[in-house]
DNA sequence: GCCGTTTTCGGCCCGACTGTTTTCAGTCG
């Protein structure tokens, strides 16, 4: 798969495009091929082998012949070339917040300053003094710049982000000058890490908000602060962005809010071709105000249909609501149980009663008690001879449950070599079999994915967990072909999970969507260790939401006998 | 460099805030 080689190439050229200060419209065009390219769900390798690349948007007659030279030569010619007329390693200077390709380009030429330690050594130095538009305070900026860069302050998990917003929005709305508040931006993309956190007011009294905002306990730092923006930095070094608009404006400012940029770009072309201005504060014809109370009502006049924030990625989204052929994407209330819980018969914290408890709390009509298998030791796994006692008690439960059913579950561990932990004939007893990897995640993508492929085989297997590992800020997804495991698990009629515990979040929604396409269903599960824990199967319905998925791809909104008859092999 | 329900050429989203160059460029989202 060369599809990030090939956007990572794009997204070097438009920098270098910008600092040799070329056409931004052309810098543009390269950095939305780029993005496009990441968000495909198809292998550009085969789209090049099939002449089909100009079909992914952004692409035309000359990217198309540069995607090729790359799948084909592993390079590209005017990629070498054009790097060799910029100093190596100045790009690293855009990555320094307040510097851009303009202060970059000026800090080379005036001072050969071409990465971040050259350009501390210049700031002791006081070289910069004198630099014509430089002084004190770009200077003073550069040097937070750089410290804030050396924290590596990475993107924030979307449960952490949500806390903080939350945080906020709890604070400002108590103030009797705030009608109306939201979370926006990625937060309100529901993407699975965000940069910052963006939020939205409405008030007659912007500036008095303003001052509130910028003083609350958590702010350490004021960015910026206008008449109706401020951004400021938290003691853990978050950015939170605030804006104020009165209450007419609400929708628009929301939808531009809310992006995303290329979301937001599209949409202003498609209104401009209509004889429309969208901005943040509504949509005019002739200058005159038309619409931007509601979201709904600008989607309305651009004849389109309600684009839900999850799919506002410019994938696809736009035209489908054009055409009113946008699937109906998967609610929170449409989920009818669990999947994936951990009891105390392994190392979950609940007995299978106070789950159940739970559960029925949350609506749900049933639940899948699945611990570990014998092997994984350190996690509590359940001996075949505690199998008997632990399926008897979920029996007698169940004798006592009306409309909610407790199912016999495990999550078997897949060994490194594809076998499962329980033979056949103790596999053949559970409900629900869902499998596993928990070692050996260093092996050879082959290997895994042989592993993965073989569990997908067994005829007792229902379901593989988390396929790829991933555990946020602790380990990177495990490298699996996942065009391979998609194909056998439509094939061997096997299910993948979205684990929904918050660090996991995996499948991600770019493999869901393309699980979809493939015509493999998912289960949303939340893998929880405590029945606090369940709540996160918010966040798993937020991933099959950004991947396309509708309540008819995920099979646990089925009702019990469907699910039970769906998922026989 | 892309793209077309005005266009195959001539457009390309739009605005806030900051710092510095007193009318605007640079950066950001």
């Amino acid at each position: 798969m060369q599809n990030q080689l090939v956007a990572q190439i794009f997204r070097d050229i438009a920098k270098i495009l910008e600092i040799k200060d070329d056409n931004p419209f052309r810098i543009r065009a390269y950095e939305r091929a780029a993005q496009n390219i990441d968000s495909l769900t198809q292998n550009i390798e085969d789209l090049s082998r099939e002449d089909r690349l100009t079909e992914i948007p952004g692409i035309g007659n000359d990217l198309a012949d540069k995607i090729k030279e790359i799948v084909n030569t592993g390079r590209l010619k005017f990629y070498e070339d054009l790097k060799k007329t910029v100093p190596q390693g100045i790009f690293e200077l855009l990555n320094i917040p307040s510097v851009g390709p303009k202060t970059a380009k000026l800090l080379y030429s005036k001072l050969k300053i071409k990465n971040i330690e050259d350009l501390e050594r210049a700031i002791e130095n006081n070289r910069l003094q004198g630099i014509f538009g430089i002084k004190e305070k770009t200077i003073e900026n550069i040097i937070k710049g750089i410290e804030l860069l050396k924290k590596g302050k990475e993107r924030l998990p979307l449960v952490q982000a949500i806390q903080i917003a939350d945080d906020f929005i709890n604070s400002l709305k108590k103030l009797a000058e705030v009608k109306m508040i939201s979370s926006a931006g990625s937060l309100r993309r529901q993407k699975e890490t965000v940069r910052d956190i963006d939020i939205l007011i409405i008030s007659n009294a912007p500036q008095k908000v303003m001052d509130i905002f910028v003083k609350l306990p958590p702010v350490k730092e004021i960015l910026a602060k206008g008449q109706t923006k401020a951004s400021i930095r938290t003691k853990d070094d978050v950015q939170v962005d605030c804006r104020v608009v009165e209450q007419k404006a609400f929708g628009a400012a929301l939808l531009y809010f809310t992006g995303s940029k290329n979301f937001n770009i599209k949409l202003r072309q498609l209104a401009m071709r209509k004889g429309l201005k969208i901005n943040e504060y509504g949509v005019f014809r002739k200058g005159r105000f038309i619409a931007g109370k509601t979201e709904e009502e600008i989607f309305k006049c651009l004849g389109m249909s309600y684009i839900p924030p999850e799919l506002r990625e410019d994938t696809g989204e736009i035209e489908a609501a054009q055409k009113h052929q946008l699937p109906k994407i998967i609610e929170l209330h449409e989920i009818k149980g669990d999947l994936h819980v951990h009891s105390k018969w392994s190392d979950g914290g609940n007995s299978i009663e106070e789950i159940v408890k739970a559960c029925q709390q949350r609506n749900y009509s049933y639940v899948a008690i699945a611990d570990h298998s014998q092997s994984l030791k350190i996690a509590g796994g359940v001996r075949i001879a505690d199998l008997k006692k632990k399926k008897q008690e979920i029996e007698r439960l169940n004798g006592k449950l009306s409309n909610f059913r407790i199912l016999f579950a495990t999550e078997v561990d897949i060994d490194s070599e594809g076998n499962l932990d329980y033979d056949e004939d103790v596999l053949k007893d559970f409900d629900i079999v869902i499998a596993a990897i928990h070692s050996g995640f260093k092996q050879s993508k082959a290997q895994l994915t042989k592993r993965i492929v073989r569990a997908c085989r067994n005829r007792y297997v229902h379901i593989i967990a988390h396929p790829t590992g991933r555990l946020w800020g602790t380990r990177d997804a495990y490298e699996v072909d996942m065009e391979e495991i998609l194909k056998v698990a439509k094939d061997t009629h096997t299910h993948l999970e979205i684990n929904a515990f918050p660090q996991r979040l995996d499948l991600d929604d770019l493999n869901c969507r393309k699980a979809k396409e493939m015509g493999v269903k998912l289960a949303i599960s939340t893998d929880a260790h405590t029945i606090e824990q369940l709540e996160t199967i918010r966040l798993g319905v937020s991933v099959g939401r950004r991947g396309w998925l509708t309540k008819e791809d995920v099979i646990n909104t089925y009702p019990l006998e469907e699910l039970l008859k769906m998922i026989r092999k």
